[in-house]
DNA sequence: GTATACTTGACCAATTTAGTCAGGTATGTA
DNA sequence: TACATACCTGACTAAATTGGTCAAGTATAC
């Protein structure tokens, strides 16, 4: 199972870009410098965004970064699915027709990974980037 | 976030002496040719699984291993406590009173990763040994 | 034309994972 | 009492993953 600091970074500088309205372009300096991240290691991150509509980029002076869509419509799961944080357990290596592990029968997990999974997603599927947003504000006042 | 095949290992072994309905002991050899687990891999869990009283030894011959409790009040929580399989997030490295990076806020993430624990920790504590051993019998039927 | 900012890809050190290996110690049975 | 079985412990390791760094671009606004 997967979950790591780059599906952090990922929502931390997507809720940044968030809080400016998406009036001005965000920078990745500006992200790097607030949020603490290495600017290099957030290039990663947005270019996989970027593939995955999640942002568009703007080139140039005072270029940056913007949302593509509104921060509700930007659930969790996109994002981590975006950077390759799959919700991934470790499943049976070779699932042949016949069962795991080569026996006749699946084994007892077999089934408990993909339930976990639809678990976590549903966790993952509720949260939009609207709703950090909200919570950082409220904490804010 | 942690959830690697040493939980998922430790599960199959349990159902695997679950089935034997506590009255024989099971050895490690046993468990090892029917579940496809490395031998020496086992010890390693079933030190763990003994320390955190999962299970009970038994030396000598036909020795082996028999579970501490019934198989309905052995969840998977405690399993994967265990064995150190701490469904653990990435975190912010610092918490100091001041917050996270060093800023004097809280950052946006700091709290999603809790409700997650608590979240996953849920459907763990919902699932025992009993319930997957039910499930695979059913499967046999 | 130059500074800014995105873009791409190679590279790397540290850590974790999933084991292996080598040597024990305890105990039931013959 | 010998001996096989099975638990027990700790050191070691190859491969994968993580969390980056480094270098060399390209596009665009001013």
């Amino acid at each position: 199972m997967k979950l790591t600091s780059k599906g952090r970074y990922a929502v931390m500088a997507l809720v940044d870009i968030a809080r400016f309205d998406n009036i001005n372009p965000v920078s990745l300096r500006d992200i790097s410098l607030r949020q603490g991240i290495s600017l290099d290691y957030l290039e990663q991150i947005f270019s996989k965004l970027k593939k995955n509509q999640i942002v568009q980029s703007i080139r140039g002076t005072q270029g940056g970064y913007v949302l593509s869509k509104r921060p509700n419509e930007i659930k969790l799961t996109n994002i981590f699915h975006a950077v390759d944080e799959k919700v991934k357990t470790v499943q049976c290596k070779k699932e042949s027709k016949k069962g795991c592990n080569g026996k006749a029968t699946k084994c007892v997990t077999h089934n408990l990974w993909d339930e976990l999974e639809t678990h976590i997603n549903s966790f993952f599927e509720k949260k939009s980037l609207e709703d950090l947003l909200k919570n950082n504000t409220e904490r804010r006042i």
